[in-house]
DNA sequence: CATGAATGAGTGTTCATTCAT
DNA sequence: GATGAATGAACACTCATTCAT
C-alpha cells in the first residue's frame, strides 16, 4: 500500500473511459436493441459502475445518441477519405462504395446499430440516423447530376427522379451490405456498380423503359 | 337506453373483436416499437380491456406474431396478385413493383412493422420477416434469371452475382417505399424500372463497368 | 333435434352437477392448494361452464368451504360409524382409528384438503378444520377420561394433561396417514394403539417418566 | 437535520437489511401464506422499496427459499445444541423435545413456516420441508433403536414399526406445538414424554396391544 | 338452463436514475 | 473520482367475478 501504481482501482482518463464505455455501449446496443438494452449490462461490460456511466454519458439517450453520432461519423469519414473530389464521377462513386462496404464489413456493430436499431421508429435518434442518410444520398445525387451534365444529357432528368435514384442506390447498397457481409467489399461494390451505372448511363442517353411496351 | 348502440358493454362476436384489436396492435407497434409500445395502449386503442386481448391473443409475442403474419401476407398477396405468369419478365417485375409501391404506400403501418420494426436485431420475428424476404428476392432473382436465359445471355452471369442483383434490387425498391410514400407508386415503381433493367439488360449482353477504367 | 336424448348439452338435476362441481373441486384443490387452483380449471375439470359454478356454488370461498365440509363430514360420518358406544375405550380406539386410516388413505384428495391445505394459517376455512379437529380430539379426550375413571386411576389425571394427550394422539394418527399412506390402515392402526395405549395405561397406573431421573 | 438518524433515505448495510427483509417476509408468509403474500406488503413491512427486495433476494420463490432455509435451520441447531450424544436414549430424547418445544413456542412465525405453510402441497420447497422432518424422523427412529437395543428388547421391532413408531410421535410432537403454544415447553415435553416413553417401553419389554382382544 | 363476452383490481418483476459516502 | 445503496414508475400478465343473450 502506498506505493505508486499499485492500486487496484485504476485512475485513468476520462478520454479513455469514454471510449471504453461508447465500445460496450456499441456492442450492447447492436446485440440486444436500444430498449433491451440495459445500463447494468453496459456497465458491466465497460468495466465501470453505473453512476460513472451517468456521471460522464448523463442518460441512456445521451449515451445511444453518442454511441450513433461516433459510427455515423466514422463511417462518413471512412467514405469521404476513399473519395478523390477530382475524378470523374463514375469513379468517385466506385471509391465511395468500395469504402461503404469495406467499413460496414469491418464494423458490424456500428452498422448495425445505423442500420438496423436507430431507423426503429419510434425511437429517439431516428432523425439523426435519416439525416445522414439524407447527406449520403445528396451526396450520390450530386454525382448522378454532375454526370448527367457532362453528358450532356439530352431529355434533362427531372430533379425529382434524379433524387429518387439516389435513394434507390443508397437503399441498394445497404441491402448488400446486410446480406453480402460475408462477401468481399469489392465484389459488393463491383455488383453495385454493374447494375446501377449502366442503368444511369442509359436513361442518361434517353432510354426509357415503357411500361406499355410489349 | 333503449337506443341501439348505447350499451356500455359492447357485444361483439370474437372475430370482429380480434380484427379490432390487430388493426390497434399494428397501428401502435408501427409508432413506438415492439418494446416501446405497451399492452395497455393497445388495448385502449382497440377499445376493449387489457385482459380481453390476452383472452384472445394470449402474449405480447403472440400478439406481435400475429400482426406481422397478417401484413406480410397481405403484402405478398398483393404483390402475387399484381404478377401475370406468364407475361415476360419485365413485365412481370413491373407488375410486381408497382402492386409492393401501391400496397407499402396504402398500408404504411403495415410497411413500418415488417421494414422498420420486425428487423431490428434482439427483437422477436426477425427470421419470419427475413424470410418473407428471401422469398422475395428469390422471386426476383428467378425473374432475373430468366430474362438472361430469354437474351441467350453471352457471358454467364454468375450465379452469386444474380443474388447480388435480386438483393440490391429488394433493398432499393424497400429504400423507395420508405423516402417515397409521398410519391405515387406509380412514378417509383417507373424510376426503379428505369434505373434496374437498363443496367441488367447492359450486364446481359455483356456489357461491364471495369474498375480499372480511368 | 327434438329427440328426446339427443341433445348434446345434457340437462342434468341440480344436485348431480353441484356434486360433479364439488368432485372436480375437491381434486384440484387437493393437487394445486386454494390460492393456485383457478375457477376456470375447476369449471373444466367439471364439464361445466364457470357461470354455472358460479350460479350454484356463488363463489371460490364458498365452494372452497362447501368441499372442506364434505370432506370434514365423510370423515367423521366414517368413524362415528365405525366406533360401538357402548364397547370398551380401547375397542372404541381401535375401531375409529382403524375407520380414520382406511378412510384418508380412500380418498387422498379429501384428506389432503383437510390435512395440508386448509390448515394454512391466512386462508379462510382454517376455523372450520381446526373445529372439526377439535372435535375429534374432544372425543379421544372423552375416551381417555372413559379409561380412566374405569381404571380407578390413583393421581388423577389433570384435565389439561388429557387434553394435551389427546391432541398427541391426534397429531400422530395424522402424521401417519401422511406417511404411512402406501401401508395399510391396520398396520397403522396397530402401530398407534401399541404405541399410545400401553404409554396412557401406564399414566394411569401413576408411572411416570420423570426428568431428572438418571 | 444535523440530528443522527433523521436521514429520509437510510443507508444501511447490506447484511442488515438482508435480514430486516427476512425478517419481514417469514412474518408475512406466517401471517398470509405463500401466495397470498405479496411482495409489496413484504417490502413495506421490512421498511424498504420492493426494488430493493428484488436486488437482494432476486424474486419470490428465493425469498421463500431463504425463509425456509433460516427457520429451519435456526430449530436444527436448537435441537442439536440441547442433546447430548452420550446420554442415555430417554435423555437425549426429552432434552430435544424440550428444545424444539421452546424454539418453537419462542418462534411461533417460524414454526408457521415450516409446519403450516411449506407443507401445502403444490407451493414450492414442500420438499424441502419434507426432507427436514424425515432427518428429525431418522434421528427419533435411531434414538428408539438404541433404546430397544440397550433392553435386550425381546421380540425385535420391526423396522418399519420403528420407523411408523418415529413418525407418530414426530406428528404428536408437531401438534402439541400447535395446540400448546400457550403451554410451557416443559409442560409440553413432559406430557409426551409420558405419553410416548411408557408406550415404547412396554413395547420392548414385547407387551403389545391385541386388537382381538375383547 | 347455460354460456360467450367482458373487466377491475392486483401480481411479480424490471429499469433508468439518483443520492450519501 | 468512484461506488454501494436505494427508489418511482412502469410493464406483462392473471384471476375472480359479472353481464347480456
Amino acid at each position: 500500500m502506498g506505493l505508486v501504481g499499485t492500486q487496484s482501482k485504476q485512475r485513468v482518463p476520462r478520454a479513455v473511459r469514454e471510449r471504453q464505455m461508447l465500445d460496450a455501449a456499441v456492442a450492447t446496443f447492436a446485440k440486444r436493441g436500444y430498449r433491451a438494452a440495459s445500463m447494468d449490462e453496459i456497465a458491466v461490460a465497460a468495466g465501470v459502475s453505473k453512476p460513472l456511466v451517468y456521471l460522464y454519458l448523463h442518460s441512456k439517450d445521451e449515451l445511444y445518441s453518442a454511441c450513433v453520432r461516433r459510427e455515423a461519423e466514422a463511417l462518413q469519414a471512412a467514405v469521404r477519405a476513399a473519395v478523390e473530389p477530382g475524378a470523374p464521377a463514375d469513379r468517385q462513386l466506385w471509391s465511395g462504395l468500395l469504402a461503404f462496404f469495406e467499413h460496414t464489413a469491418a464494423h458490424p456493430d456500428g452498422w448495425a446499430i445505423l442500420y438496423s436499431q436507430a431507423r426503429t421508429v419510434g425511437e429517439p435518434f431516428a432523425e439523426e440516423v435519416a439525416a445522414m442518410r439524407a447527406e449520403i444520398a445528396e451526396f450520390v445525387r450530386a454525382l448522378i447530376g454532375a454526370a448527367a451534365a457532362d453528358a450532356h444529357c439530352d431529355p434533362v432528368l427531372a430533379d425529382r427522379e434524379v433524387a429518387g435514384l439516389a435513394h434507390a442506390l443508397v437503399g441498394a447498397a445497404e441491402s448488400l451490405a446486410g446480406w453480402g457481409a460475408a462477401h468481399s467489399g469489392r465484389e459488393n461494390a463491383a455488383t453495385l456498380m454493374n447494375f446501377a451505372w449502366s442503368g444511369l448511363a442509359n436513361l442518361m442517353r434517353g432510354g426509357r423503359w415503357e411500361p406499355s411496351a410489349r
